[in-house]
DNA sequence: TTGAAAGCGCTAACAG
DNA sequence: CTGTTAGCGCTTTCAA
């Protein structure tokens, strides 16, 4: 048999005092006299006592728990978010219930129940890239659980979303490519009902559009947001004959996979072709050459997502839902910084 | 304030059933008829009830959660474990609880005494990497709580442990190094309070030893397990003027902070110096030149140590303690395979 | 096949 | 400052 685990009454009888007296005491709660405090800490140490958290959460109806509901996490951009948002919570006294949908509706539903049965105060959410049915979102919603959804955002009204500025972003690579000489730019997009990809892709157009470039439907080159697409993009065209000079890739995976299909193919990064993506935030690239990138803060966005549920479940009754965008740098390292020179000769030898 | 949750009393006041019929139908208890079955579950669909794990785990004693506590999850090979727990534990209908240290023994503690708190029914465990005090490890086993360690573990009896071959995986690699021609090998160790720092540094030491090469010290060099130390050991030994051909890092974020150091100083891999590594279990591997490594199969050691635990928890009374071993096979990619020549040339370009 | 009673371990509200 | 009472929502006997 498991060994009884003690309880507040084995140290209230200890004491001869009242469960009440310790479950106070334990809590540090006003009501009580520092004396006893130190008595009862004293014995509860001696008796290795740890407190139930079902048992404490049932009857004090909050959980200080709070549900992460991510898509994949062996990727740097989720694993740094997530890592972030422990330190938060560590900080903040709250546990962390972080489940993984992989990249699956099905599964990110039954997380979303699981979380719903824990009673975790809120939940942060950043949506599997095969979410169609939104409504175990609405669930949580209508029961008032405090709700942030986080990069990847779906369509709903009065919820809490925070995520980066995915259309400016995009503009301001595109427009830094164009400005160092490219025209010739295709996008690999990722999937277009998720906000991120379309937002992208937006950005990708306009910046093209305003810079009086047109726009060439074979260089939007849809998938989903892993390695694989990238791969299975860049050699679509490739075999094609249609790459362009510039690949500008809606994540960091999908870059990866670029990278190793030119590698594959015996083509020259940045040499032969040149790729730029929006997403990373490893402080170092090790990959070579260095992708240069759009960089997502992924403290900022982790920052921000925890700060305002924590404000939401404190302050529940007359809490508007917020909307955060924060801002995208460029960094610029081994890639997409001008050797469009060496990119044209490559494009002569090809068509000769 | 928060909606009223729905609970057995309601469904059963529809019913005009008691909660206890109510609860036993949820659960597809054999005491039910399939009617009473039926109709429970299609009011409790109607009102959207969503059982209460606190009130279900506290009367019921038991948690179906297993606690898991990294040192790190922003890398490859933990977040690599961690899907394949988190898919284990899904297919079992466990839910997981993920604790992350940051390599901080501290913050290690408190964890687990959370763990203990929401009386998880096992706990997985990695070790930071300063870990010294092992009391808290030692109340987990007391408590009777199942207990696995994994990859990274203490010196404690009576508990199960799951890890990769590390002599061995060491002996390996080393092994082949002078298989191919290697004889000046160091060695960037890592942590050797840790058994892995100190099984690798064993199988880099034994293999040496076996093939009559002498050990020379100052290409043994300590340090941590991330990228940062990997760097400065690289640094450290370029400055001093004392690079050997060959450097076996312990794991793969060491090898990365050789690849930037190398780059740093404009060293080209594996033509002026190679590199070889423990862990990594990427499919496919995007440094150029693609690093060779002795691989941990991250699902196998996922799965062991989900199945053991499971099997523990299961089978309290009378559980003996397993450790398990798993085997690690060298991936060549594109280092460590023989170019030693070139090597050479470095050396006498660099004496000349 | 169903239900009444008891209790899991704790905390909130109030009274002393 | 301390304790009594009641109950959180559920499951586990055990009796009907």
């Amino acid at each position: 048999m498991r060994p009884k685990q003690i309880t507040l009454s084995d140290i209230a009888q200890k004491l001869n005092v009242s469960t009440v007296t310790v479950s106070k005491a334990l809590r540090d709660h006003p009501d009580i006299s520092p004396e006893t405090k130190k008595a009862v800490k004293k014995i509860s140490e001696e008796l290795g006592y740890s407190p139930n958290f079902m048992a404490r959460n049932l009857s004090s109806r909050k959980s200080n728990m709070i549900g992460v509901v991510l898509p994949k996490i062996a990727q740097h951009f989720f694993s740094s978010i997530i890592e972030h948002i422990y330190d938060f919570a560590f900080a903040n006294n709250y546990e962390i219930i972080l489940t993984v949908s992989q990249e699956n509706a099905e599964r990110q539903v039954k997380h979303v129940q699981t979380l719903l049965s824990m009673r975790v105060d809120g939940m942060i959410i950043s949506i599997s890239q095969d979410t169609k049915d939104l409504e175990i979102f609405e669930i949580v919603k209508s029961r008032q659980i405090p709700l942030v959804f986080m990069d990847r955002i779906p369509d709903i009204d009065g919820v809490n979303k925070v995520r980066v500025d995915d259309y400016g972003g995009a503009y301001k690579a595109i427009e830094h490519a164009i400005k160092i000489g490219y025209k010739n730019i295709a996008h690999f997009s990722g999937n277009l009902d998720i906000n991120i990809g379309r937002e992208r892709l937006n950005g990708y157009k306009a910046a093209l559009k305003d810079n009086g470039i047109k726009i060439n439907p074979d260089w939007i080159v849809k998938g989903d947001f892993g390695e694989k697409s990238g791969y299975d993009s860049f050699m679509k065209l490739y075999h094609e004959n249609k790459l362009p000079d510039l690949i500008f890739t809606v994540t960091y995976p999908v870059a990866l996979g670029v990278y190793a299909a030119a590698q594959e193919v015996g083509m020259r990064i940045p040499d032969d072709i040149d790729v730029i993506c929006f997403g990373d935030a490893m402080t170092q690239s090790f990959l070579s050459p260095p992708l240069s990138c759009i960089n997502q803060p992924t403290k900022e966005i982790a920052d921000n997502s925890m700060q305002v549920l924590l404000d939401n479940i404190h302050n529940k009754e007359d809490f508007q839902a917020k909307e955060i965008v924060i801002d995208t740098n460029l960094i610029l390292r081994g890639t997409c910084i001008g050797n469009l020179s060496k990119t044209n000769s490559r494009k002569a030898k090809l068509t000769s």
